[in-house]
DNA sequence: GCCGTTTTCGGCCCGACTGTTTTCAGTCG
């Protein structure tokens, strides 16, 4: 039987064997070129299980997989699982994989846990620590017992990762508090936060100060500091109350760059950007880039982040690209695209008005649009299928179409377009008649019911919808909530072939649960010139800065203006519907 | 297990902090 796994799932494989060899002490190199073939599928913006079962292409052409990871993959996508992984799992209990999370147990723990004393759970550990039969154990002490109870639990309370949404606010905060201290030269808050990921585990704070034991007594003494979990001369982890981990790194002002270069990461543009230094005779560390001369280094200046991929022969790489997934490569060409800003978006293709499910009229959603600079809008309430959000049917529509035109009336500077967020009903057609639909000038077609449809059949109602001719743009493709809702099943690839084939836009809806399409979704689009729509779903007139979360996934899928049908003015995007 | 302007073997990013150690292993990012 064919099974058709997305990228994602066959990377949680490879993830989990490398975790179980880990665990059995396997050579820490093979171990890593698992973990980084499982970085670079869960990126990739091809199906796997499509190039295995087409045999379209070698996957031994992907960077970082060679004979023996195509052998794997091969292997879990057409069989959900591999020989090995099982085997593993016959000699080493599941339940060891969650030990692993625990905060400060790595895999030598888990082993000597289980080794030594049979734990093989997560309470087993808890009861074992408890009865302080660890600390006999050799290697471990009383404080390792501890921390060790401390980790679980901060692990069962632990809320995983946070929306970058809910954290800005936090780390604005925080930096004010810093920020108080004269001493305090250069501050930047680096990690996937800086890299604008759509969740961030924890936040990484890069200062610069010639006295960090300053900053550190007074990042220690913030108010919402629970508890500390390392203190350094130059490094400090903590504890928020909320539960959040924070690390403030204080270095020298000359190394600033270096730095945060190197805290804004990720881990394998680090590796990846380091070992090509290397092979330049030059080191890069937090520190700084160094010349190597037989036993000798020399400091290399790095006034700025610029400065150090300079040295490196690469093009400055802005921070949403740095994931290793081509971009030095790339630099070192000097041919990165040119990411969209926000200032590129010109019109908000997707809002709600009292008609339905939002909060303002559709002067006061054209008004606050006006007054952030958009050019145009389009007003797409829900049709009639979703009538929890008080959907419009043909007669009400009609009507509002009126309104619309009254607006753009009375209104200078701004044109209003008239809309509708369309469902598509479960057997693919949409619920208004065509002869209105006709009337509109923006259709967003969407699914807001039967979710739970199975994967083909899901992705031939969506083809069905987009056939036909009057469905401009699919709205929130995916369906997924961050953190709450998984996507629906569908077959990406088939989807981005009719939004090709049909010139059915995508939207990239940036209301901050939402980001749907996600960042490899949106490059997988681009990749094969399927355009796409900035929006935000806005439900009332504070929801349009949203817009900016949408940018941050844009930014991280290496969109262009070219690629985002709204930033064009509002003729030429009209003229570009069904015709790009 | 991957990879190649040191190539098909022998490397594989680099450093901070902790706890248990008399010089370092484990964990983390």
């Amino acid at each position: 039987m064919k099974i058709t796994l997305e990228n994602w799932e066959i990377a949680r494989v490879l993830q989990e064997t490398a975790d179980l060899l880990e665990i059995k002490g396997e050579n820490t190199f093979k171990i890593r070129a698992i973990r980084m073939a499982a970085d670079v599928v869960e990126s990739y913006t091809e199906s796997l299980s499509d190039i295995v079962y087409r045999g379209s292409k070698d996957l031994r052409d992907v960077p970082g997989i060679g004979e023996g990871l195509a052998k794997k993959i091969h292997e879990i996508a057409t069989t959900g699982d591999t020989a090995e992984r099982r085997a593993l799992f016959e000699e080493l209990p599941r339940s060891l994989l969650e030990i692993l999370k625990l905060p400060g147990v790595g895999p030598k723990k888990v082993k000597a846990f289980y080794d030594q004393l049979k734990i093989a759970t997560v309470d087993g550990l808890e009861a074992a620590a408890r009865a302080q039969r660890l600390r006999h154990l050799p290697g471990f002490g009383e404080k390792t017992e501890t921390k060790i109870l401390a980790g679980i639990e901060s692990y069962r309370r632990d809320q995983g990762r946070y929306p970058l949404w809910e954290i800005e606010p936090v780390a604005e905060a925080l930096l004010a508090h810093l920020r108080a201290l004269p001493q305090v030269q250069r501050m930047e808050i680096a990690g996937s936060y800086r890299r604008r990921r759509e969740t961030v585990a924890d936040l990484d704070i890069l200062v610069s100060c010639a006295e960090a034991p300053t900053v550190m007594k007074h990042f220690v003494a913030y108010r919402q500091v629970k508890s500390v979990l390392l203190e350094g001369p130059t490094k400090t982890t903590v504890v928020f109350n909320s539960g959040l981990q924070v690390d403030l790194r204080v270095v020298e002002p000359e190394s600033f760059a270096a730095a945060l270069v190197y805290f804004t990461g990720s881990k394998n543009h680090n590796i990846a950007m380091r070992d090509m230094a290397k092979r330049q005779d030059l080191k890069v560390n937090e520190y700084g880039v160094f010349r190597l001369a037989g036993a000798n280094e020399e400091r290399l200046p790095t006034p700025s982040e610029k400065e150090v991929y300079s040295l490196l022969g690469l093009a400055y790489v802005p921070p949403e690209m740095r994931e290793n997934t081509g971009e030095l490569e790339r630099a070192a060409q000097r041919q990165l695209p040119h990411l969209i800003t926000i200032k590129d978006i010109l019109g908000d293709l997707h809002m709600h008005t009292v008609a339905s499910d939002g909060k303002n009229s559709i002067m006061e959603m054209a008004e606050a649009a006006q007054q952030r600079g958009l050019r145009y809008i389009a007003i797409t309430d829900h049709s009639k299928s979703t009538y929890v959000a008080n959907g419009l049917d043909e007669k009400r529509l009609l009507d509002h179409i009126k309104a619309i035109d009254q607006v753009n009336d009375t209104l200078e500077g701004i044109r209003v377009l008239k809309g509708l967020e369309c469902d598509i009903r479960p057997d693919g057609q949409l619920d208004i008649d065509n002869e209105v639909l006709a009337q509109l000038d923006v259709v967003l077609i969407s699914i807001h019911s039967h979710m739970g449809m199975p994967r083909e059949e899901m992705t031939d109602r969506i083809l069905r919808a987009f056939a036909n001719p009057y469905a401009h743009i699919f709205a929130h493709p995916t369906g997924r909530l961050v953190k709450q809702r998984d996507a629906y099943p569908i077959e990406m690839e088939r989807v981005m072939e009719a939004a090709l084939h049909y010139k059915v836009a995508l939207e990239l809806d940036a209301f901050p649960t939402r980001l749907d399409l996600n960042d490899v979704y949106c490059r997988m689009a681009k990749e094969r010139g399927v355009k796409l729509t900035i929006d935000t779903d806005s439900h009332m007139r504070e929801h349009l800065v949203n817009v900016t979360y949408g940018i941050n996934v844009a930014r991280r899928a290496w969109l262009e203006k070219s690629d985002v049908l709204n930033t064009q003015p509002v003729g030429a995007f009209l003229k570009s519907l069904r015709h790009w």
